[in-house]
RNA sequence: GCGCCUGUAGCUCAGGUGGAUAGAGCAUCGGCCUUCUAAGCCGAGGGUCCUGGGUUCGAGUCCCAGCGGGCGCACCA
């Protein structure tokens, strides 16, 4: 790798110099005349050496020998740049790479094999699933799916909060809609849900035990009303997310910390370790030992424990499970949970910081500028599935992804529904169905292009190829830093560009207008080279689109226009 | 009032942990175009990076103080 023999290179001649310990960051410049790669060594190094930045640039450049690391000029610029220049054999030999990694180009290592787990979702069980569980779920798989391909060994988990009063609430709603399909008088409490799908159970409740319960006022029916509900909403969850395209390894109820006795355990513990206080008949966990801005109560003076407690006793199973590297994705309107799950975490022993959180704000679906809501099955808000039903799951997920999590996500959708270039998702679709058009033109299968296979890569001189190359090149890396940064926007970022300028070169290339930039050109030798970089180009977005959780089809069927519903 | 997030082109947003002339998509405008199948291609205009200080060779990026927006501050989850 031309990459790793420069960066050895400069070490080598910078302890020459008199650096003890010295760090290169080679990078690639934006604008082109400024080289293939380019550091700022000089510049960094200049206070330590006392001597002006070009001057130690230009000592730098006559002490290098890099002519067999394929580097064909280095030059001093602007304030003390070093730029370098590669030869186009050089910069040409990552396709061979890429060939060889195929569909794994782009996975590392450093993540050596350790096990994480990504909680996400975790909706409660009292409702189908909204755009704001949509984002999660998305960002979740992928944050997960990139954790994977950095090494990591990944659990994906659902936390259920089945117990608690919105369980009881539901209850009641149930039994309202279902005593009114008898004909008895019953209301919605104030708390309760509203949506068409509580009437659906009431329905399904209704179809399969009767009126049994229509005058039944009791626990016993309430509590099987309860279950009946809670698992028909689980499957209605678990529905819209295996269409989704979002599966778990682990599905975790929130009530099986008290049957399994670890609510009462973590209680005692935090009692060992001296930090519970009772006061006004409630029992107090002291989290501002540990940074929060209040103490917490766990315990009410009716006897219930607050949410509070059985998360503490929760995250404290994950440590005890192995996971000692846990992400939470969560809605950041839940923030104030995170010093707090800490705090009680903390008091236990386990390590500041942990667990991790990734925090993202709310979606808004837009249409010409003006906010759309589309709801009719729950009524007060969209669901998941009325939006990927109505733009599909590739646009969907798309999109979700492709602003960072901090940020609040506006979802477009006259661009997701629009099916041209003009959608992101379909751009890089496109270019990767326009790569497998090339070999199917050709008669060849993309296999059939294979690395080390007498392609001469020298060939590949022409600008746009060689940024498009740069471009590939970069792929590990860019996988790399949204791993670390729980990022996915970074890949979409990635592959939009990779794809623009995919096609640009593809465009350029158009037999009626640029004969000489054609990839099946005449010439063997030619037509061979550009085929490798086709292939390349392919592997690299199907890679980058499979990360996300998005299909790269080999030919772009073109959809009717969708029917508003 | 306190805490977290956020403020970059008309709009939606990037900005690789401090580097060269701040980028992309959409929209707008101007040229092409019937193809190695993709309602396409190429190009242009457009900026007080919220404001004011500070740190240094260098700040959209780091620090401080303001201003604007979002969210959270229950014996709810």
């Amino acid at each position: 790798m031309a990459l790793e023999q420069i960066r050895s290179a400069l070490v080598t001649v910078l302890r020459e110099m008199g650096v003890a310990d010295p760090s290169v960051g080679l990078e690639r410049p934006r604008d082109p005349s400024h080289g293939d790669l380019a550091t700022n060594v000089a510049m960094t190094l200049a206070k330590v050496l006392g001597r002006p930045p070009r001057q130690i640039a230009e000592e730098i450049v006559s002490r290098l020998d890099l002519v067999a690391a394929g580097v064909s000029a280095v030059e001093v610029a602007g304030p003390g740049f070093l730029n370098f220049r590669l030869s186009s054999g050089a910069v040409a030999s990552v396709l061979d790479d890429i060939l060889d990694a195929d569909g794994s180009y782009g996975r590392s290592g450093s993540g050596k094999g350790e096990s994480v787990m990504v909680e996400f979702v975790s909706a409660n069980p009292t409702g189908p699933l909204h755009l704001g569980h949509g984002r999660q779920a998305a960002l979740g798989d992928a944050v997960a799916s990139l954790l994977d391909w950095t090494g990591w060994r990944v659990h994906r988990e659902y936390y259920y909060n089945d117990s608690g009063t919105q369980m009881d609430n539901l209850a009641l709603s149930v039994r309202a809609r279902y005593g009114q399909h008898f004909g008895r008088p019953g209301e919605i409490p104030e708390n309760g849900y509203h949506g068409a799908y509580v009437a659906d159970i009431a329905q399904a409740l209704a179809d399969e035990v009767g009126d049994r319960w229509a005058d039944d006022d009791s626990a016993e029916a309430l509590d099987a009303m309860r279950a009946f509900a809670v698992r028909l909403i689980r499957e209605e969850q678990d529905r819209d997310l295996a269409d989704f395209r979002v599966h778990f390894d682990e599905y975790y109820l929130e009530s099986s910390l008290y049957r399994d006795g670890r609510v009462d355990a973590t209680v005692q513990a935090l009692r060992d370790a001296g930090y519970v206080y009772e006061r006004d008949g409630a029992v107090w966990l002291r989290t501002t030992e540990f940074g929060d801005q209040k103490d917490r109560v766990m315990i009410r003076s009716n006897g219930a424990p607050t949410y509070f407690l059985p998360d503490v006793a929760y995250h404290l199973g994950k440590w005890e499970r192995g996971y000692h590297r846990v992400i939470n994705v969560q809605g950041s309107d839940h923030h104030g949970t995170v010093s707090r799950v800490r705090a009680g975490l903390r008091a236990l022993g386990l390590p500041e910081g942990y667990p991790e959180y990734v925090l993202h704000q709310m979606v808004r679906v837009e249409r010409d500028g003006k906010e759309v809501k589309f709801s009719k099955r729950a009524g007060s808000y969209t669901t998941l599935r009325e939006l990927y039903e109505e733009v599909g799951v590739d646009v969907a997920r798309y999109f979700m992804l492709m602003r960072k999590p901090d940020a609040h996500l506006v979802f477009d959708l006259d661009m997701a529904l629009d099916q041209s270039d003009k959608n992101p998702v379909y751009k890089v679709q496109y270019a990767h169905a326009r790569m497998c058009s090339i070999f199917a033109k050709a008669g060849l299968e993309p296999e059939e292009a294979v690395a080390g296979s007498h392609a001469d890569l020298s060939l590949l001189v022409h600008d746009l190829e060689r940024e498009l190359i740069k471009r590939l090149r970069e792929f590990p890396e860019t996988v790399e830093r949204a791993a670390s940064q729980a990022a996915p926007h970074v890949v979409c970022d990635y592959l939009e560009q990779t794809a623009g300028a995919a096609n640009s070169w593809y465009h350029a290339g158009n037999p009626s207008r640029n004969p000489e930039l054609t990839v099946l050109a005449d010439d063997p030798a030619l037509r061979a080279a550009r085929l490798v970089l086709t292939r390349a180009v392919q592997i690299v977005l199907h890679n980058g689109l499979t990360l996300l959780g998005i299909d790269a089809p080999r030919r772009m069927d073109r959809a009717e226009a969708a029917v508003p519903a």
